[in-house]
RNA sequence: GGGGAGAUGGCAGAGUAGUCAAAUGCACCAGACUGUAAAUCUGGCGACUUCGGUCUACGAAGGUGCGAAUCCUUCUCUCCCCA
């Protein structure tokens, strides 16, 4: 299990690489479909494959709660559960302390959460959570971290950062660790907000532990669109070169490819599912927010270029009626494409990357990629 | 032919003298969404506007009254029941 850096961009921070992980290779730059309770929302893992998914992401709190891991460990894994064969990373709930921030209360040795389903309380420790992602069987596991909102105080972040450091080292110090190490890759992740200082040090600590990866966090939680890249540029720079790097959560189109220049390797964002199932199509021209007027009567494909399945099929005005009716067929539709744009995108880069023209591939694409088509 | 009910913004439907440019829902028009509590949420939706207002509006016409979608008269139309 390995990674290796294939090439490097002059222009740029932008690498291209090859993670190995115990079901197969994924090439980096990488972006992985967010697949939170073991499924990538409307899509097939067939659909998932035709779009180039290398990787999936899962999410070790969700499936926690449901289905759990009684009925996980007898299905033989999360792998075996959704039949998904390829590689997948799972997250360990550290997101959740943000999103779900008025279900839990932090601990030094955990977080308190109360179940957004019925109410129960369930406490998860850095331990458990490396435990479940055992069972569940994960290439490549996330540590229990804490993801803070933005703006935050600097004296609350400091704090915050010794609770995510005192986890990193019990999540690689976990018992159930050493048996499965060659197995199941470990990134340990670094928060700190937008304080530099802070970032520095957070590094300094997670990389003195030792991961597989290092994973930015704490990243496009509201902060201002150029202040993600200063941090996470930053952030990366500090980074072992020879580990992967992946910047979690973050995706608009533009800043991916922009982090890609900054040295990042892997993304994940649910906005191509959840912005398709609300109507939102990516171009390599710019959005489309297809449920608008302006695409009643439009009988081309969502992007003239695309080679998905949606696009080779359908017309934006067919798929605007589907909205517009409410028909499911629709959400499958948008969601499949933005899974096969995004996926596309960051392998175009990477080709890009690896024949040492990444700088014009990325001057070229911001410069077609306009904010939004139709609408206002 | 006799009796009864009713006509409100694109539709459905509240309101029954002042706080009504008129609730609410739908439709329509936009916006948001970043390690998914999301097929979700937010805003707009008579015209004009120097954004303070101004004007035109509750089937039609006329009336009462300081003031009418709301009361009275006539007319037009719709629905229901009985013959």
């Amino acid at each position: 299990m390995s990674f290796s850096l294939l090439h490097k961009d002059k222009t740029s921070k932008a690498r291209a690489g090859v993670l190995k992980t115990a079901r197969g290779d994924v090439r980096t730059p990488c972006f992985m479909p967010v697949g939170t309770q073991g499924t990538v929302k409307t899509l097939s893992n067939d659909e998932l494959v035709s779009c180039g998914t290398e990787l999936l992401m899962a999410n070790a709190y969700h499936l926690y709660l449901r289905p759990g891991g009684k009925i996980l460990k007898k299905a033989g894994g999360l792998h075996k559960f959704m039949s998904w064969k390829g590689p997948m990373m799972t997250d360990s709930g550290g997101y959740q302390v943000f999103s779900l921030a008025v279900l839990r209360k932090v601990k030094k040795e955990g977080v308190e959460f109360r179940s957004h389903i019925d109410g129960s309380t369930h406490f998860l420790t850095p331990e458990k959570v490396i435990e479940f992602q055992g069972l569940l069987g994960s290439d490549i596991m996330m540590p229990l971290d804490e993801c803070l909102h933005y703006p935050v105080v600097k004296n609350q972040v400091e704090d915050s950062l010794k609770t995510t450091y005192h986890w990193a080292l019990k999540s690689q110090a976990a018992g159930c660790r050493s048996q499965v190490k060659e197995k199941q890759q470990l990134f340990g992740i670094v928060q700190g907000s937008t304080y530099k200082d802070l970032r520095k040090r957070a590094v300094e600590e997670i990389a003195s532990i030792g991961f597989d990866g290092y994973a930015i966090g704490g990243i496009a939680v509201g902060e201002p669109r150029e202040l993600i890249h200063e941090i996470a540029e930053y952030t990366a720079d500090l980074l072992p070169e020879n580990k992967p790097r992946y910047l979690m959560g973050m995706g608009m189109p533009l800043d991916m490819v922009e982090a890609i220049a900054e040295g990042i390797d892997f993304f994940d964002c649910v906005v191509p599912t959840r912005n398709g199932r609300n109507g939102q199509a990516f171009t390599t021209e710019g959005e489309l927010q297809l449920r608008n007027a302006p695409f009643k009567e439009d009988f081309r494909p969502i992007d003239e270029n695309c080679g998905c399945s949606t696009c080779r099929t359908h017309t934006r005005a067919y798929i605007r009626h589907l909205f517009n009716t409410e028909e499911i067929l629709g959400l499958r539709l948008v969601s499949l494409h933005n899974i096969y744009f995004y996926v596309k995108l960051i392998q175009i880069a990477r080709e890009a990357i690896l024949e040492n023209r990444f700088s014009k591939f990325r001057e070229e694409f911001k410069e077609k990629f306009k904010k939004r088509i139709g609408g206002k």
